[in-house]
DNA sequence: AATATAGTGTGTATTTTCTACACTAAGTAA
DNA sequence: TTACTTAGTGTAGAAAATACACACTATATT
């Protein structure tokens, strides 16, 4: 029965907001493109979705093909489905964005040919992009912006071992506004998911921080317990 | 240069998960199929989106086909694309959610093919579905739960004047849990963002309750603050 | 050896929010 | 009038969030 259907074909992209933290500044990565549409203008890494692979697929394999890394933090957060968003045709794009520890090495050589070049930039100087590209990093950005409240996304952008000042940086970045020393301190430390090692940072012409690692053994119990509003 | 470019056609589908309140149960719309595949199964609502509208435009289409309504609360929450999902070939689908106020009035006569009849069945029967879609009534159901703590969906469920006991019965529901009364009405009345009216409940025979209603305006006012993580 | 520099690390008092808990008031129905 | 059912209310204690300032330590410079 099911045989004398129809066989449906299609086509649909996948897009990518790929943050890194490097320097004290929220970064992410940006392509140029190597065809047409929009030839030569920077955009979001992403692809067309091959036919037989899932999405969730298609957005590690572009990951991967631009950075080389596999078993990255991804997330998808939204769907762009405007009408005349690509200028060959019905193109939806599903977007993800993913967090990367950039662990000094930053030079990038894309194995694709759909990118010429592949570069970090700051979140702060970012180009016209192609496409609907600024709309998508922007709901990106926001969704992050949300979720670092609740979910403890911001290891993954932060080396192995690092200071409580480093996490602190990283919230300001993200969340945009300075926060307190002490509070902060003190509410990252109750949490109980930060371990503290016997290492101090090196190489610093000041006294050393202590280094801490997270504890995701400690963080996976922690939220058994479900998601606020009381009794 | 760009009209020398091949042009791509496309297909995917939208579904909904559509919830209602309705004598203290949450329900969702569910039809039954009219087509192959899963012909005369429950499935939610949903089908191809047409060539020249947006997938937005899409969900609430559907939407009217199936309930006569307009100017309904939709988002988007996620993308389902697995290669096999569909028995068809490749059709990745875009879900939403909406909420309806039932007032009453139940009875749906759908205005499209593709579902012979369409029922509102509360989320604790529901039926084996079609395709994929109990994955995606799971998610969406979860995605609901985790929003209601911080945004108020919660009123667009219930009917225009409502009390504080109809209010946290809906509460529960979605959280599934008990909450003490006297904390709830504090904490909702705190929030400044209902209006209370001269008007009580009627044909009850008891006390009748006092009446609320959402006050929209001063709801945006309270959401200029940003969201937490303090200082 | 002394000093300047730059970031680390800490404590407490106050306010706000959350939680736990039980009785009286009002209206309806008999 | 009484019995019944739900509406409606307050307070004390605990926990979490906020505001706020100074001493310590490692290094580099002279």
């Amino acid at each position: 029965m099911e045989t004398l259907l129809p066989k449906f074909d299609s086509v649909f992209s996948i897009d990518c907001v790929i943050f890194g933290f490097d320097e004290g500044e929220l970064k992410i990565l940006l392509i140029e493109r190597n065809e047409e549409p929009f030839k030569n203008w920077w955009a979001l890494p992403g692809y067309i979705v091959e036919q037989e692979e899932s999405i969730d697929h298609a957005a590690e394999r572009i990951l991967y093909e631009l950075t080389g890394l596999r078993d990255i933090y991804m997330d998808q957060f939204y769907t762009f489905g405007d009408v005349n968003r690509h200028p060959q045709g019905r193109v939806i794009t599903v977007a993800y964005y993913a967090m990367i520890r950039l662990n000094g090495s930053k030079e990038l050589k894309p194995v694709t040919n759909y990118a010429s070049k592949a570069v970090w930039i700051s979140v702060n100087e970012l180009p016209k992009l192609a496409f609907d590209h600024e709309k998508i990093f922007s709901r990106g950005f926001e969704k992050i912006r949300n979720k670092i409240s609740y979910q403890p996304i911001a290891f993954e952008l932060l080396p192995e071992k690092f200071t409580l000042t480093q996490l602190q940086q990283l919230y300001e970045v993200i969340l945009n506004k300075k926060l307190d020393k002490r509070n902060f301190r003190k509410k990252m430390l109750n949490y109980g998911i930060l371990k503290e090692l016997d290492e101090k940072q090196k190489g610093v012409s000041y006294r050393a921080a202590k280094l801490y690692k997270f504890d995701k053994r400690k963080y996976s119990r922690l939220f058994q317990k479900e998601l606020t509003f009381g009794k």
